[in-house]
Order: C-alpha cells, then sequence, then structure tokens
DNA sequence: ATGGTATTACCTACCGGTCGGTAGGCTGCT
DNA sequence: AGCAGCCTACCGACCGGTAGGTAATACCAT
C-alpha cells in the first residue's frame, strides 16, 4: 500500500493543489507551465490530477477565486468598516501593500499578472469581483475629496492611481531590497494621503505644496543602490 | 553566420517582423503565441520567419529593445532637459502615460507585462535599461524634495510611485471609456504634482492637506459607470 | 460481523495535435 | 556564380486531456 492512510478531510486536498498549482504558474506563467508540472509537484500523475480538477482554465479560476476570497479576508474585511473615509484609504493602502509584498498568497500575484488570460464567463465573473474593490476605493475618495480631506480627484483616477502604485509592486519589490515593506508602505501612505500637522506651527511658508509632520524619517539620501527590481 | 546586430539596409522587413510580432505576443502572451502563428501574421511560414531571426527569445529580446528605443525616444529624450524637477517630473509623466493608453507601440506593453519572462543575459540588459530610467526619476525626486517642492518621501518610493500610477494603466485603460487618456494624465500628473497657488491668499488653513489652484474641474460626481476595466 | 456494492483517489497507457526548430531545395535578383 | 529569401517536409519532445483499470475505503442491509 502506498503511504496514503490518512483522511484528507475533503476540500483540504484541493485547496493544497490549488496552491501548489499556484506556486508553480506565479513562478513561470500560466502558459508557461504543463499540466504535467503542476501533477508532478503535487506527487501525482496527470491523470491523478484531472481527478480534482475539470481543466486547466477551470484550475486558474478556482485559482484566481481563492486569490480574491484571500484578499477579501486580509485586506477588505479589515478596513471596510472604518468610518473615516481617509483613514479607511490609508488602512486599505497599508494592508494591500503588505498583501502583495509578504508572499503568501501566489494566488493574489497571479490575479494580478494573468489579468487577461481567463475569457468568458470565468473572466467576467472574477473582474465583477474586483470591480467591487475599485468602486469600494471610489467610493472612499469621493467622500474623502466631498469632506476636503484630499485634493480634489476624480474618483476614478484616483482609485487606479492607488491600485496602480499599490499592485504595481509585485513587478519590482525584491523581500531583501533596501526597503522593507513597512518602510514601502509607510511611505506610499504618506505620499498619497498625507497626515496634517495637528498644531499650524510654521516656519517658513516656503513654496512646498503641503506641510508634513513627518520631519524626514527613514528617508535616506539618495542611496542609488536600491537592491529592487526594475520595474 | 549571422551576426547579433541586423544590418542597416535591409532593416525595414526585419522591424516590420518585429511589429507584427510584437502585435500577436501583446493579444495572446509570449508564451501563449506559437512561432507558427507570428509567422502567417507575417505570410510566411515559419522557416521563412527563422530566416530572419535566431529564435523565439530572442524574438522577444529584440522587440523589447525596440520598444526601450521608443521609450526613449518618446518620453526620456523630450523631458531629460527639463530644468525644474517638477516640471520634468510632470512632462514625464504626461508623456508616459500618453505612450501607454495609445497603442501605437505594443512593444512597450510587452516589456512592461512580460518583466520576467528573459532569462539571463537577455534580462539583466533589458533591466539594466529600465534602471536608468528609475534611476532618472529618483534623481528628479530627489531634487524636487531637496527644493521642498514636493513633499519629503523616499526618492525610491516616490519613483516607483510613480511608475505604478503611469504603467498600470495599461491593465486597465480602455480607449473608449468615460476618461480620456488627457483627462487621465491631467488627473494623475495633479494628483502627485499639485500645482500651488501663484499667491499664498489663504481663506481658512482648515485641514485639507494642501491648497489648490484647480477648482473642481472635469471631475464628475462618482459616475460609478466608469468604462475602464478592473484593475 | 459479513459480504456486497459504490465511491474515491489514484494509476498506466495512450490520443491527436502542436511546440520550437532545422535540413535541404528552389527561386529570382545581382 | 552566388546568395538572400523563402519554401516543403520533417524532427523529437511535449501539450492538454482521456480511457480504462486498480486498490483502498465508505456505506449498508442482512
Amino acid at each position: 500500500m502506498t503511504h496514503t492512510g490518512r483522511k484528507p478531510d475533503e476540500g483540504e486536498r484541493y485547496r493544497a493543489i490549488l496552491e501548489t498549482a499556484a506556486r508553480l504558474i506565479c513562478e513561470r506563467g500560466y502558459e508557461g507551465t504543463s499540466m504535467q508540472e503542476i501533477a508532478a509537484a503535487c506527487r501525482m500523475t496527470k491523470a491523478g490530477l484531472y481527478h480534482h480538477i475539470q481543466n486547466k482554465e477551470q484550475l486558474l479560476f478556482a485559482i484566481m477565486n481563492y486569490g480574491m476570497d484571500l484578499f477579501e479576508e486580509q485586506v477588505l474585511s479589515k478596513v471596510q468598516d472604518i468610518a473615516d473615509p481617509v483613514e479607511r484609504l490609508r488602512a486599505c493602502m497599508r494592508h494591500n501593500i503588505l498583501l502583495v509584498t509578504r508572499g503568501w498568497s501566489k494566488e493574489v500575484i497571479i490575479i494580478l499578472h494573468e489579468h487577461a488570460t481567463l475569457t468568458g464567463e470565468a473572466r467576467a465573473f472574477i473582474d465583477a469581483r474586483k470591480k467591487k474593490y475599485v468602486d469600494f476605493l471610489q467610493e472612499a475618495f469621493a467622500q474623502a475629496a466631498a469632506q476636503g480631506r484630499i485634493r480634489p480627484v476624480d474618483p476614478t483616477i484616483g482609485a487606479f492611481s492607488f491600485l496602480g502604485m499599490v499592485l504595481w509592486i509585485y513587478k519590482w519589490f525584491k523581500p531583501d531590497g533596501r526597503l522593507t515593506d513597512e518602510q514601502i508602505a509607510d511611505g506610499m501612505v504618506d505620499l498619497l494621503f498625507p497626515q496634517v500637522a495637528a498644531a499650524g506651527a510654521e516656519g517658513q511658508p516656503g513654496t512646498s505644496p503641503l506641510r508634513v509632520v513627518r520631519p524626514t524619517g527613514t528617508t535616506g539620501p539618495d542611496s542609488s543602490g536600491t537592491g529592487t527590481e526594475t520595474p
């Protein structure tokens, strides 16, 4: 007998397959990963793998839905009840950046990279789940702008600027670079949603477009060796 | 045998092949596009195509170098001599956004999407060309911050925020959406590099992090139907 | 407790087709 | 004559996917 004997709690095994497949697809791309390789990584034959899944595209669809679940659990659900729109956006950006930089969910990276791989209904379904996030951001931007808390900006442009800054990170971030993910999160949050000084103590009015609490902080002076990738 | 560099006398046909291949690879991805399809789109057989190129990876490398040439010609060369760092960044963002939104150069989109497809020396070569752009942006951010023209921000974080906003656009922009590319460019430039009022006439200090020239402009009030894609 | 029957979870072996790439031949221009 | 440019024909490897079998387990009436 093979070394089975254990009872894998139904969905447990399936999720393990999704995570293994996600790891490979994240590394080599969807088209660049064969079912053979995925099966081998799951310590199975290809036919054995096909016992659990329908076909390759459905596998990708399942991975992406799993990734959206993880995102909603680790980002959206943690910030959507924050009353203040700016604080909501700040916390959201922070959580989202850390979701991307910490490599715990390859599924999320696949959602980001393979944005045009799925077609038809599966594509539409994932896009609809994404759109809920965009709507959430747009509303927060609209509220923040209506309260005069941020510069007046088209909520769509605000939302997609937010997303660009945050999600592009997957293309260049390396965990052993000069900047930690925490520093990146802090820096980007303060760049897009600056904290206003509590008291208006002015040094000189100058031409600086806005006053800031944070002095200069951890910002090193132009050390060109970044340790990060190119975008 | 053939040498790596193409001879200039018959560059026309070669560039047409690059552009045709780029169109297909941009649509279906590098791994998802076969040499068969590329050859057919060039109205050739596969063997005929291989008369002009060495192999598939070299073809991608040539496309990416061509894309970097186009980028440097249409963006970098037009802004790198602007003395004022903020104006340099504003103009650069604008040109770069329009390079992405107008679909004239599929090669550039391929550079963005296939950021991890090349390996070895070819990958390092393209990455080095990209890095020159990152360095250019970092220096501009450092200068602008040193002059107090923008919020003090780590130049690396500034540069990659800039790039994220600009380059992520390829994932969601549709030319027939609600926002034109010009509106997106204007909105993003004003969001990241706000124009300061010429005279410091203050109404009330308030909580608004910065004072703005632009009143509310073309910003429509939260029309949720965006016409754009999901990110 | 027992035997019978489904069901699950895999396997080997194979399918038609396509992959990137090449050998060698045939044109037509110089 | 020589060569660029392009062709037909083909290579071995691999693609996504399936047919059919097998061992182990789960369920269940007796």
